[in-house]
DNA sequence: TCTGATACAACTGTAATACAAGTGAGCTGA
DNA sequence: TCAGCTCACTTGTATTACAGTTGTATCAGA
């Protein structure tokens, strides 16, 4: 947080006008941003994602106050990618969609749905919900891979981040409450913009556990 | 158990509606819970249990009986970057390590350490113990940043990889059992070596009930 | 044209208050 | 003994009030 406008002025000797419009300087050089009642503050570029449970990207964008949407890119029942195909079966729907924040590109996600269920989906529906709310199906947890890479060309381009440049990946496996699976999806976020943020209460077990780590080969 | 809402106002000299925000902050990170009519308490280890589905790549290894080895590259007491000097004062004990796996580098590590814990290790210490083990202070929990980013140049020569890839940034704060800050440390792993495998046991709806992301700090 | 001064609207976070609803301990009476 | 009731205390929720902040406009003077 930054000092109230009027106590900038009693520091620097100048009057409000001034100081806003050296601050709206700053904003524009997107150094500082505000809000009406609150202040001003240095704005955190990073969206931290807690990992205590299921959640959905725009669940945490709405948390965080920023206006979320979504476009989808593809819509359409394929022959499942062989990872993919070994979990939710041959034919599966698969949605490539990009997520926004605030206007500007946060995420690259495909999403692979059972056949079965996702037969009950039109584009509107993913267009306008998240699976999550769309399927009918309890669900009972999910297993997520968290990895980095350097951005594909092509995600370079809908990100709108330079070429080379750093991604967090996560590939999901989300089950039924039955224990089942029910999706997959892979998400690739711009690395400057998304951090994952785990609060681990005791250090011993968590350490000493352990069970969770992958060495890739 | 905890306090009531009312008791912990008074204790606080703050209103009911701030004691329960701050409440709904803890029950969001999973450390509090609370039922009507009865109060707030700390829930059982069973509830708490989905925070600690995360492990480190050093513990993995330690564990999974692979050659696990540390090699220092510097052990001396700085002035702490900005970021450290906020949670753990001016001067630290700065350790720069390079840990190895079957031989091959698999992590470049940086230990700061609060500099009264420092001042009673020596650099033999912490090659053959991890600090975890050598600090005499017991360890009540950590904070966990996950982030992506292209290698430094000089991490690159350390890791052994090609520049312009991609690694995996791991930011992590260790408090003691009384919760104040005692380590902060920086892990930078190759990303094509190591994956984090993070299970969500359940839709979490307490999720729901707080902001578990802020926009300003 | 820029700066200062002023005024007011709109918004934010906290405090204060009130009431509904759930919990648990203790009392009462059969 | 025990079922049922009371009652103090708790959280859940909503409302109003208020001080402090930004957003915006207007006017005066250098």
């Amino acid at each position: 947080m930054l000092p109230s406008e009027a106590s900038l002025g009693a520091s620097y000797d100048a009057s409000r006008v001034t100081i806003r419009k050296a601050l709206e300087v700053l904003r524009s050089q997107g150094l500082v941003d505000s809000r009406q009642g609150f202040g001003w503050f240095v704005p955190s570029e990073v969206l931290a994602q807690p990992l205590t449970g299921l959640a959905t990207i725009e669940g945490q964008l709405e948390r965080s106050g920023r206006e979320s949407a979504r476009q989808i890119l593809e819509f359409q029942f394929v022959e499942a990618p062989a990872n993919v195909a070994a979990t939710l079966g041959q034919r599966v729907l698969e949605v490539r969609r990009l997520h926004l924040s605030d206007g500007r590109p946060l995420a690259r996600v495909t999403v692979w749905c059972r056949e079965d269920l996702g037969a009950e989906l039109s584009k509107a529906d993913v267009e306008r919900q998240s699976f999550y709310d769309l399927l009918d199906v309890p669900l009972g947890g999910a297993l997520q891979t968290i990895g980095a890479a350097v951005v594909q060309p092509d995600d370079a381009a809908l990100l709108d981040v330079p070429a080379e440049s750093a991604v967090l990946t996560v590939l999901r496996t989300t089950r039924s409450l039955a224990g089942d699976a029910v999706l997959m999806s892979e998400h690739v976020f711009p690395a400057h913009l998304t951090q994952f943020v785990v609060e681990l209460p005791t250090v011993d077990e968590s350490f000493d556990r352990a069970a969770s780590l992958r060495l890739v080969d």
